[in-house]
DNA sequence: CAAAGGTGTTCAAAAAAACGAACACTGATT
DNA sequence: AATCAGTGTTCGTTTTTTTGAACACCTTTG
């Protein structure tokens, strides 16, 4: 817990794509409370905290605990996937760099014009993809990438994202969810 | 995090034997804000709660995240223990009724008026415990019990502690600790 | 019994945080 | 170019929290 508690506020809201005006609506704070806290200029009561963080929606608990971005990679090259190829089919790790890997991977194919839309679905565990054929363009927090064949993707799926086939034709990908049973 | 932020302190602070003045002294605060924060009369600012919480010592993270008694049983008695028994010798599960269970037993053996010290050693992890000759009094945060001879104890070790023989000949224990290497 | 040291609580004053309304800036639309 | 809706920031005022010094109560000690 080095973190300053504005920081880690300002890194969420971010992650959640909300402004410090939007946050504050749905919180039922002033925006300038949002601002002053981000700052680091006050401190806020546990209270006016946990009203804020009910504008995300998060608990306190979760705002304390969450590690905002570890330093892990989220995006791979080609040629940065590990190859565990048994022959006959070739096998790629993504992620391999990653440590506590807990998920399946598994096959999709998006429509052209395909869409998960922005309603940012958050859900407990991690998510990883590799794009086939055409383009797919990956929004992970506010990280935005578009991701051709070969390429990757790995990220912690507590994080709001979404999926957008930016091609003209289908846009095939390996996915994979967490947990392991579905 | 349904439970008020007054009352998770004050749980705290009893579980670690400290007054409201004592507290207030250690953390650099006065005890009237630690009076009325317990009785929820006011939310503290993040700074000032991790100010108090520094006193005991303990991190925000761990203050929102511990659970203060989750109504699992602290004390089996002799009945209670559940039979494993292989035949040539009786091996009688303590705490079967618990989730998650993470540690190994071992044999110890405490000379008269052996004690462990109120130094309220906390460490992570839990330890549990049979008496098998003696008086053996164990407290665990603000509960106190003469455990005899086929009692048994089950904690979680983030809880403050102690063991003292109080009777006047050995006593001999099965303890445990975790994790289950050391 | 009375004094001393301990507990938690309460109240007016001082300090800190939240509000409310402004400001300055950016990018898109006329 | 000018308006508009958006962004984050700043400042004086209002609200809330913290302080400091009392209070009432209990247990121990002389």
């Amino acid at each position: 817990m080095s973190q300053k508690v504005g920081d880690r506020l300002k890194a969420v809201r971010s992650m959640y794509g909300l402004s410090q005006r939007e946050l504050a609506r749905r919180a039922g704070v002033t925006n300038s409370t949002i601002s002053t806290i981000e700052q680091n200029r006050v401190s806020p009561s546990v209270d006016s905290l946990a009203k804020v963080l009910a504008g995300i929606p998060m608990s306190l608990i979760d705002f304390f605990t969450i590690d905002l971005d570890n330093g892990e990679e989220i995006f791979f090259k080609k040629e940065e996937l590990v190859e565990l190829s048994d022959g006959t089919m070739s096998m790629r790790l993504v992620g391999a760099s990653r440590k506590d890997r807990k998920l399946r991977v598994l096959h999709e194919t998006y429509p052209a014009g395909g869409d998960t839309g922005d309603n940012l679905i958050v859900q407990k565990g991690e998510e990883a993809g590799v794009i086939i054929r055409g383009k797919l363009e990956v929004t992970v927090g506010e990280r935005v990438k578009v991701l051709g064949p070969g390429d990757a993707y790995y990220f912690n799926a507590e994080i709001p994202h979404r999926f957008r086939n930016v091609g003209d034709g289908e846009c095939e990908v390996v996915s994979a969810a967490t947990p392991p049973s579905y």
